[in-house]
DNA sequence: ATTTTTGCAAAACCTTTGCATCCCA
DNA sequence: TGGGATGCAAAGGTTTTGCAAAAAT
């Protein structure tokens, strides 16, 4: 499921409705950029259309999570979100410069052994936020 | 640095005025409890006096974060505060029943190396939020 | 006496919600 | 046509801010 046709069409078969807005949507999600706040789609909606409110950014970004057509992470008061194509990943978040970089998750198997064996906790590695400082910001 | 004297005694020597407010925000911070939300610190510090506003709360404790006396994790919406003494631990937050988990950081020792070596990011692994699910709420 | 800190209230911020209208199926 | 989706505006919750008064050094 990488592509608006196919997530529009999974969308249908769940008996949603397609709409214009959705479509613009799920476009601006799948966009390359993939970092985006709900302030970012909604930017990037409106440079195809204006006829586009706010309020239906959010519900239908909310629809999507809970398809599981897209994940939501909370970077420390940002929220962002990302069509699950991308498959699981951190988002390194540099405390200075705000960049993020998308480290491969496969560093996180080890910990969640570890979780699973000392704590009986199944953690949700999907889409984690990490903190720090990247190579650039290294003053 | 872990009792409220210790505290205080360091805000006075970077120049900061001791306030009654202080103290006992401090004193919340510590006392036991120790995933407090700006609101939880503002109700145990009006069981002593109703005479705290919540914006002192707020400005407080950005200054001891600021300070370094104190984190700042983001639980996904809700914000908390700790105080450092407790030093590195990783909240392990139920989706369910939102029930917080400390595990132990070193856990997190490879982790950190691996990121190190493989981006050049220094995480800042001293109090991060990994979300999941807990042993009793595995249905 | 000076400067920080506080309280108060208002504002800012992001997100959600109610409701009438619209429009997809 | 019927019910889900949208737009609008208002409300919601949390956090921040401006300013005068109060308190700490």
């Amino acid at each position: 499921m990488n592509d608006t046709e196919n997530i529009l069409e999974t969308l249908r078969q769940r008996q949603f409705r397609i709409t214009p807005q959705r479509e613009m949507i799920i476009d601006a999600l799948l966009s390359g950029e993939h970092h985006l706040s709900a302030e970012d789609v909604y930017a990037q909606v409106q440079t195809r259309t204006s006829a586009v409110n706010i309020a239906t950014i959010y519900r239908t970004l909310d629809m999507l999570v809970e398809q599981g057509i897209a994940s939501r992470t909370d970077l420390g008061g940002q929220v962002i979100y990302a069509p699950v194509g991308h498959g699981p990943h951190i988002h390194l978040v540099c405390r200075h410069c705000s960049f993020v970089i998308d480290a491969d998750a496969t560093v996180l198997a080890a910990l969640d052994e570890q979780l699973q064996r000392d704590y009986g906790f199944a953690a949700d590695l999907g889409h984690i936020s990490l903190f720090g400082v990247c190579t650039g910001c290294k003053e």
